[in-house]
DNA sequence: AGATGTCTTGCACACTGTTCAAGTCATGGT
DNA sequence: ACCATGACTTGAACAGTGTGCAAGACATCT
């Protein structure tokens, strides 16, 4: 929030970057469908047309939002002590992010601009990889397919807040199966929420160690 | 398409499938964004309000148009002859399925109703991880983790097409990256397109082996 | 013939992104 | 001092979206 409202025709003052930073803020606070050219406008107390002057269209706006989100995030820091353990974090990191900041994300994903919005943490992840011993198209079918796989259980961690319409949540829908191929108690555990956090973890593990050479990670345990 | 236009202010004959059939087709051929409630209208030769009165909102819309999709689907069959290979089958089938009807899986997940379009798929997938010995929470874990590793594979796979804004491709954002830790044959590669398919199979076999019991997967080749 | 319930229409409202001509202001050159 | 140029801002408008209301047309039953 940068001025209040303004009664005369005179000058704002404005300046794009304070354009973007409301709209930046507009949508960490309500979400992607918050940022609307006259909600915008007016949260600077200003017209629409204003906002065309300063940043352009909607698009513009957005990936100016992203690139300012981008550009003020912290690089998180890599940890751990082996090179599997740092790829780990690193990939952490992106995960973490996301979620940190969702409604930007969302926003992100919506406009395929996600990369615009990670990449300093993309290029650590990958860099931990090469550490690894992982190089050249392994690496960047490694990266690829921790971010989809990240992407895909983003999209799982945000559901819950969406409340979409009671009958059609998955645990709702998997109440009325009766199959005899299917344990009751199987059809009774789909009824909980899911826990995120522990399958995302098991996931990534899993994708990561796919494609470390095979000394890097531990064999199943004796 | 059912009927043509009209112009007398007539009956149309119309009844609530043909109005759902019609947005499905809509759907099938030009996306989400093409469900329009006048849209819809125009292709049906009637106006607005019919379709209010026939179906609802748009949301009753949307849901009638998954639902009438799921029912007429025919279940793929579960092929293999070990317990992990029709696993792997039956989750494959999830996965063929949304691709085939991605601007349908793309609408049911944006309004969080993916498990109505493909329940009868997620039963089969789970009746073969019982067959395999999960069960109970750990069966239902394996699900989700499935479901949502697919989820991001799909994201991925629908990309290319949404033809992001040319500078902020994923390639055009990584050949900037100069980074004395990354090789440059590894920003080379990042150039090429992804090869969907084959990483989502790699991640695949990851997830699933992460679930099934240790004797019911092969370990690393000798 | 008249009434009832099933459909269909036209018009309207609020909201979205976007554009255009016109206006106001500060700052420059003459 | 004057006024011209460019930086900013405004009001009104257009087309498109979802949605609701009052009223009309039709088939059928009584």
């Amino acid at each position: 929030m940068v001025a209040a409202t303004r009664t005369s025709t005179a000058r704002a003052g404005l300046e794009r970057d304070d354009v973007v930073q409301a709209a930046l803020e507009l949508v960490e606070e309500g979400g992607a469908e918050a940022l609307t050219m006259r909600k915008l406008a007016a949260a600077l107390g200003v017209t629409t047309t204003t906002i065309y002057w300063h940043v352009g269209h909607r698009d513009e706006l957005v990936i100016a939002v992203i690139d300012r989100l981008a550009r003020q995030l912290a690089q998180a820091p890599v940890v751990g002590r082996t090179p599997r353990d740092r790829v780990l974090s690193a990939a952490r990191n992106i995960w973490t992010n996301a979620l940190a900041h969702r409604n930007v994300t969302a926003l992100a994903s919506q406009v395929g601009a996600t990369t615009l919005l990670e990449l300093p943490l993309e290029v650590a992840l990958v860099a931990e990889f090469e550490a690894a011993g992982v190089r050249g198209p392994a690496a960047r079918d490694a990266l690829r397919s921790v971010l989809m796989c990240i992407a895909g259980f983003l999209i799982g961690a945000w559901r819950p807040d969406d409340a979409s319409p009671a009958p059609l949540r998955h645990g709702a829908l998997w109440s009325t199966v009766e199959d005899p191929a299917i344990a009751p108690a199987t059809v009774e555990a789909m009824a909980e929420p899911p826990d995120v956090e522990r399958l995302f973890t098991l996931a990534l593990v899993a994708i990561v160690d796919t494609y470390l050479p095979a000394a890097a990670h531990p064999e199943t345990a004796p």
